[in-house]
DNA sequence: TGACTCATGTCAGAATTCTGACATAGGTTG
DNA sequence: CAACCTATGTCAGAATTCTGACATGAGTCA
């Protein structure tokens, strides 16, 4: 009665398991991240920042999967706390480029090593083929997804 | 520089394509949902109803990975439209068991039609035996993380 | 050059979800 | 039976994120 065809039946649904993976994820570097006091799209930001030097707020907001308002909230409480910089005025355009602090990049540290125990764990039990194919599988439903054609 | 053993490879990190792949989910279903005025959480509930009949707030909010108290909120909005019934007293102990209403089936209907576009677009160029591995590898994940063992 | 379009940073208010807290029901254990 | 523990439903307030809106800078095109 559930699916008769047409409904969507959650216990094989790719999506709601996919839903259900990341809300383990991120409840389990909640754990981990609230001892030191940060959030995880507080780790993101800091993460994105030591990999990719001079990211804007919006590009920060795309890679945190946040707006940038959001973003930009983030990035105002980083400033005030010292662990990011922002030149007062734009190089260039409006685009305000932001970079860690010593202050930002010790505390980002801290935060790497548990959020890499939380990947660990994850990982334990799989193959590195197999991680392989779940990478590349991921990757394909994102590109699916987005590359979306008008609905029909 | 950015991963100096040390690091969290972003570009590499399936904990990162993970939480974009989800992100990209929430936004697609979102974007189909809007029309029908209906959220996320919204079809979730409704759609964890139809298949599981007469689930408790506590049991919806599990399923849907959200706190029992959200769901509160919005069984109580779902209550007030019509599109649930809960019984005035518990029949046995505090649980209120929820059941749908033909309203609250009807509007199912639509959304399941357009959750079901996304799901289709998303396993676009996937194979039986590639979805299959996915469904496989995310349990894993899931197992991994949420019993702290190593699942080897 | 001027009009147009797009992306950005930011402020403000709304919506959503969460944490904290409380009373109550049921099971467990001594 | 009594004490304890867990789970549930619910209220209230806090935190987070989002949508709406505006001004500005850069690129495009006629």
């Amino acid at each position: 009665m559930s699916q008769d065809g047409v409904g969507v039946d959650l216990k094989t649904s790719l999506g709601y398991l996919l839903k259900e993976a990341s809300s383990v994820l991120r409840a389990a570097m909640e754990e981990v991240l609230r001892p030191l006091g940060m959030s995880v799209t507080h780790y993101s930001c800091l993460e994105l920042l030591a990999q990719r030097p001079g990211l804007s707020n919006s590009e920060l907001a795309r890679g945190a999967f946040v707006t940038r308002q959001t973003m930009n909230v983030l990035l105002q409480a980083l400033e005030r706390e010292g662990h990011v910089t922002r030149p007062a005025e734009a190089p260039v355009g409006k685009v305000l480029p932001t970079r860690l602090t010593p202050r930002g990049r010790r505390s980002l540290e801290k935060a790497t090593v548990a959020v890499r125990s939380v990947e660990v764990r994850m990982l334990a039990g799989m193959t590195e083929t197999e991680q392989a194919g779940a990478f590349r599988i991921l990757q394909s439903m994102i590109h699916s997804l987005r590359d979306g054609n008008d609905g029909a």
